[in-house]
DNA sequence: CACTAAGTGAACCGATCGGTCTGGATAAGA
DNA sequence: TCTTATCCAGACCGATCGGTTCACTTAGTG
């Protein structure tokens, strides 16, 4: 049944129809959020019958884990892998806008949105955007102690709550709040990392004197 | 709050069904969302007939609205109208938690839960949502203009935002975040003061300087 | 070509959705 | 007392929900 001498992964070789599910599903939920987005509008979106949908995915349940999980292609690669700038650049880069921008403002960071639609904390997607903040979280704690941080811990899980207020605050006020975000970011860094600290390659030759 | 035996308003006289209805939604609403909430479940929990409640509500729409706006009793006045803080104070007092916190961590700010789980950017709740945290950052901009701030715009829209950072992250991590907001409020309301006489306090204002 | 498996489209399932309606009980105001 | 308004219990409505099943088509491979 399962066994393939072809797909990468659960792939099959007709035509791609698990990539047209979850292009719709991101879409659909992004549009209209996940629990007002029914199976057979996704369907019919997706140019797949329901018959295809739940031979890919057991439950809309197990589509809305798989959909966040490729949501997360390695926690914002385009803002921690940047070798052009120097950590502390690399913090304050991740506030600049990813021009990703939807007709109508910023869209809802998609783990936020599963974390506010799934009631059930123990529901996989919900454990999955609980993994992926503090996923995120420990990269800026780490970008931080490369920067040189006095209390890269503190600074990494300050600038995460940062990024996630301006998402649900531009869905709220439906304007962009990034620039505010990106304000406190730079005093934040500015105060948290003393001033002599600029090029620090991540090898950490020593610890930075207290005060 | 309101007079029972004769409403101020056109209907009721006899028992409060309305009440009953409006307290029934706050706690289902909190406990699991308002899409995943019927109206059936609602009425039974509320012991309340589906008959009534459409008396009080012509729609579960208008009930979500009418919801919202009586989380709304005047834009924190536990915090803002404590005449025995200064006004820098009370920019903290903002952050503290107030030990409404429910088993299993603090709840979710109702306006932000209303602006996810409903699409419709022109739905009254949704506006209503919108209303609220431009009054809540209004009265931060207020109270620090009192409080000397120099940029007061500036600090009362970075507050909103560490506010609602803070919910929405205690939401996904199920850990209160709480602390780390106040943290952040405290950097930035000392960078944004200029330390020159606050309006004589009467308490020593200076705080640990974050552990 | 024959085989096999992924695909389609629509009918279908029980449950629940938001919302309506009827009939009768209850309680206060005149 | 009679009137009037509030309320309850629950049947009922069409629509939609997530999910299943079936008869059939399509496409890749040995």
């Amino acid at each position: 049944m399962t066994e393939l001498h072809k797909g990468p992964r659960g792939q099959r070789r007709g035509r791609g129809a698990r990539e047209r599910i979850l292009d719709a599903a991101q879409n659909l939920f992004r549009e209209q959020g996940i629990n007002n987005t029914g199976m057979n509008q996704l369907c019919e979106v997706a140019n797949v019958s329901k018959h295809t949908a739940y031979q890919h995915f057991t439950s809309k349940d197990e589509l809305i884990t798989e959909h966040l999980r490729q949501q997360d292609p390695g926690t914002m690669p385009e803002v921690f892998d940047r070798a052009d700038l120097t950590p502390r650049e690399r913090l304050l880069a991740a506030f600049e806008k990813p021009a990703t921008s939807t007709p109508g403002g910023t869209r809802l960071c998609p783990f936020i949105e599963a974390a506010v639609e799934i009631t059930d904390p123990e529901h996989p997607a919900r454990i999955l955007a609980r993994e992926y903040k503090k996923s995120v979280a420990a990269r800026l704690t780490e970008t931080a102690r490369e920067a040189g941080a006095v209390d890269p811990e503190l600074l990494g899980e300050q600038l995460a709550l940062l990024l996630d207020g301006a998402s649900v605050r531009t869905r709220t006020l439906g304007t962009d709040t990034d620039p505010t975000a990106a304000g406190i970011a730079a005093t934040l860094i500015e105060h948290a990392i003393p001033e002599t600290a600029p090029p620090r390659p991540r090898d950490s030759a020593g610890e930075m004197p207290r005060a």
